[in-house]
DNA sequence: TGCAAAATAGTACGGTCGTTCTATTTTCAT
DNA sequence: ATGAAAATAGAACGACCGTACTATTTTGCA
């Protein structure tokens, strides 16, 4: 099955082609603005906190016009989180399997989650925020935030693994163990750095993907496809 | 500075007793009962799904009785953020520093942490809920929990620097890196656990400390009772 | 260019929210 | 037991919410 799958996962049914791409109807041009809105809104507020009002005030359109777009105020949810899911893969996922397989391809993975969730410290991350929010609330909200997350996590896993079968990790090490204790590191950067406002944050993180990686990779990485160990480590 | 001063942080300057204590007035104590019912409904649906007329549901009384109480919705949340702050502290926090100094105080601290965490599984914990609700909406409410959480970190990072003293730990190791890596799996616990419902996150938690240990820590512990530094180990 | 269809606006309803004000009940020291 | 003070209840407010309905405007193909 190809990495590629991730995305397919929640792909809107209808099949929307990107805004500003021709042929497509009004009502879908006004469709995507408030869903970029949306987005910027549920990103600081909540997905809990995502109000049509405050939605038809920022495009400057009534909230029957806003609401007639989605139906219903779960719909929308729905909307933003595929539409965030959508560009979180496009900006984490995809860049880094252009990689080869193994561990360039899971220093790129983490680096640009790390990348994306150091800006968002500013706006807010949705998996998280919304993990929160809907964590004992059922519902399709909820599924569509629990499949989103655990396809990118699937897609980080599946990497490590490929990790060990190209030979870059220790025969020894856990994979699901070491995805989790990644996954650890994002958590606590987006929770130090955002709630506390600790600027030490992202070394932190970074200090800890290294630490993981001297745990399980292997002493002599193979030689031919290894990269340094942190292109990106600008501070 | 003596680490019970960790609680003094958001003492409540009435210095309220427990509500089974005779001698004091029926007001104090219906605010016991209501301040009760706030926590388990904060801690399911969050400080900000906190509401006054659920409460006066719950605890049978008038929107206005449950509101006399506290004057305001803000003073309700730094109420219950106060009392979660103090239980959290007995259940967590004092247990653990019964032990001596240095690595079997940290054990403690990550052990009852955990298992703390590990029932919140079900209910919720309101330092990693209200975070996500707080982190940019500035204010009274933010500035408790955050001061809260701010102080058990600090917690838990002066047992880690009294590890090191102790020779408990590596010469190199980074204390705040530890506390860091440490803070980390306890939110990754919670997010996998709660929201995903993943069983074995309990487990990978586990691990992930085992494996902290196993870099931080000395290959051969100095034995506990050797250290002279401080004659007064106690508080 | 006309005209059906799509898109948007306007309005209103029922609900919940925090809060205020006033009335009533309960407490408790004298 | 009495009476002032504390505690609780009741009703109403303005605000915001999602949504349903109807009117109006705009679109885009024939």
């Amino acid at each position: 099955m190809p990495p590629t799958s991730l995305l397919t996962i929640l792909a809107d049914p209808a099949g929307q082609t990107p805004a500003r791409s021709r042929g497509l109807h009004k009502g879908q041009q006004t469709k995507q603005v408030i869903l970029e809105a949306a987005l910027v809104l549920a990103s600081q507020i909540g997905l809990e906190g995502l109000s049509i009002g405050a939605l038809a005030e920022v495009t400057h359109m009534s909230k029957s016009g806003v609401f007639a777009h989605f139906g219903s105020r779960e719909e929308l949810q729905i909307s933003v989180i595929r539409e965030y899911y959508s560009r979180f893969a496009d900006e984490v996922f995809y860049p880094a399997m252009q990689l080869p397989r193994g561990l360039p391809r899971v220093k790129a993975l983490f680096d640009n989650w790390m990348q994306r969730v150091a800006v968002e410290i500013q706006s807010g991350c949705i998996f998280i925020s919304g993990a929160v929010e809907f964590d004992d609330r059922p519902g399709p909200v909820r599924d569509a935030l629990a499949s989103s997350v655990q396809a990118w996590l699937a897609a980080l896993y599946r990497a490590v693994v490929q990790a060990k079968q190209e030979g870059h990790l220790l025969p020894t090490a856990d994979e699901e163990q070491m995805a989790f204790e990644i996954h650890a590191l994002i958590l606590a950067l987006h929770y130090e750095a955002r709630f506390l406002q600790n600027p030490r944050s992202v070394g932190r993180a970074h200090r800890g993907f290294d630490n993981i990686l001297a745990r399980y990779g292997q002493a002599e990485p193979t030689p031919p496809l290894s990269t340094p160990s942190h292109p990106s480590s600008k501070e």
